[in-house]
This record gives C-alpha cells, structure tokens and sequence, in this order.
DNA sequence: ATATCTGCAAAGACTTTGCATGAGA
DNA sequence: TCTCATGCAAAGTCTTTGCAGATAT
C-alpha cells in the first residue's frame, strides 16, 4: 500500500479509460474508500463512507460499481458466510480469512501460504484431471471466536 | 452411506428426544431428502422433494427445521457463493468443494485430505495463537467450470 | 453532442417472524 | 392435555432492474 490515493489516481483513470468506461466522482471515491479501508467492506459499509465526502451517492451506484471493478480485476468479493458481500482492493499478496462468526470481523492471514498454495497446485492439478473441471479460484477460510468476543463469554 | 432410510430412522427419533424435540413427519420428511440426497441441495430443493410425498409442507418449516438440524450437528450448511444457501448431511467423512460458477452444481472430493487436514492442523495452530483465535471450522472451495459446462462454451 | 452514468423507486430472491391452528407424547 | 410444531401471510435483508435526468469527454 504505497503512499496516498493520489498516486493511483492517474493509474486508475488510465485503466478506467482503457476498458472504455469513465472514470467518474462516484467512481473515483468508492474505489478510493476501497483502497484506504483496511477492512473487509460490505456495500453499505462503502456506501456510507463515500457518502459523508459525496452525499449524492447512491446505493445503486455502489453496487453498480463494485460489480465494475470485479470485472476490471480490481476489487475482490468474499462472502464471510453472513448474507451480506464484503470487498476488497485485489492489490496485495495472496492471502485467506480468519473469520469471526460472532461479530462477523474477517482477519487476513498469509501464514504458511507457500505450503498452503504447493498443496492447492496439486490439488488442483488433481481435481482438475479427475473431473475435467477448469479451475479458476478457490477460497480457504476458518471460522470461529475472535480475540475480542472470547473475552465477552 | 449405509442402508436405507428405515435404519436410521430409530436413531433419529432418539437423537431428538435427547434433545427435547419432537420427531414429527414433516422433520422425517426433510431429514430423509437430505440423507437420500448426494447433491448439495438449497431449502427450496428440499421444499419441493418433501411436498412430493407430503403436499403439506411448508418452506417455512424446511428452514426452521435445516435450522434445528443444524444445531443438532445432523446437518452442515454451505454457500457456494450464488446467495442461496445448500446442505448437506454432516455424517461421512472430511471433504470439500469443487463448485461450477456457471451451474451452481457442486461435487464432493476428498483428495489429498490429510496433507490438507496436517497444513490445516499446522495452520490453526498457529493463528489461534497468533491472533488469540479459536478456530471451530474451515471451509476450502474451488471454483471454476465444470465438465458439462465447459463443453457447452 | 452523445453515449455513458447516476439516483430514485420499485421489484426480486432468499430467509425470518408473528400468530392462530394442529398434532405428538 | 398441553406444550411444541406447523403453515400461512407478512415483513426483513441484501441486491438488481427500469427509467428519466445528469455528466464526462
């Protein structure tokens, strides 16, 4: 995460005109409550960020665009397994979920990912040979008590 | 898989008077679509092989029932990530997810599942401590195009 | 200038809740 | 009998769609 959004503005203008779309306000703070949010943001959650600096944004809007920037390879969804969909920036190393199923806080966590991804290229390897299935992702993610509400009980 | 449903349906009943439940016809119902089941199936794909044999059922007791299920450890609840949720009989060994982004289907595979459960063991170890986390559960899933689909493209 | 974007309102998909009726032990 | 379970209808949550007006280039 390498200094302050202005840097990647002209990237992300570039990358935007690229793929033929416009490079928009609404656009440009979504993408930059994004990158500046170290944790895993709902759609509400970005909507209200980019709300108190753009208080014409819709909700629409927000979905609309996050949908854009998955498709840009920009953004990545997660589903933490409570309804709701959470995003984050696809810059940064590869890493996997801690997930709290109490308050719903997602922690990354990049330990052991060299063994982790030897043992998923096999895997995969494997699985897609045995079921002529085209491999294209995979998520691994624990579930459990955060530090916080182990505490609480 | 052993047998038909008749061999565990004793079991059943005693699993849910132990817990103070009533073994009612429709639950039967609900519990024996699973358990004949090898897909991975949503509560409207329950609803809807229940109503054949009992028009009776309501898609409100399939949830409240997976539900019941569920807490009672007889039933395992997945997402695949198309926002509907599946289940699964939680009997049977350890396994995981390869899922079809384009049909929604799901297959079991189990290979590779102890150097997977060693790096997972490894794994948990570590961040419950590092992040003062008690992990209860994983999930590891692949994505991608199975055979049937990929064909078709 | 004009094709793309936006925001509102309404609709959609899945799941949960309230409540009176019905059924198991 | 009497509590627990059921089904209907209504509400709730997250997300998507339709459309007229606004905007970037």
């Amino acid at each position: 995460m390498p200094g302050r959004n202005g840097t990647r503005l002209p990237w992300w203008h570039g990358r935007f005109r690229g793929c033929g779309y416009r490079f928009t306000i609404p656009r440009q703070e979504i993408l930059g409550v994004i990158a500046k949010s170290s944790s895993h943001l709902s759609a509400e959650d970005v909507y209200l960020a980019v709300h108190k600096v753009y208080p014409n944004i819709g909700l629409t809007t927000v979905y609309r665009t996050l949908e854009l920037l998955i498709q840009m390879g920009l953004v990545v969804k997660f589903d933490f397994g409570d309804a709701k969909a959470r995003y984050e920036l696809s810059e940064g190393r590869h890493h996997h979920h801690l997930v709290c199923t109490n308050c719903g806080r997602a922690i990354d966590y990049t330990d052991f990912i060299d063994e982790e991804i030897e043992l998923l290229n096999k895997t995969q390897k494997e699985l897609s040979k045995k079921y002529n299935f085209k491999i294209m992702n995979h998520i691994i993610q624990f579930y459990g008590l955060c530090g916080r509400c182990r505490n609480r009980n």
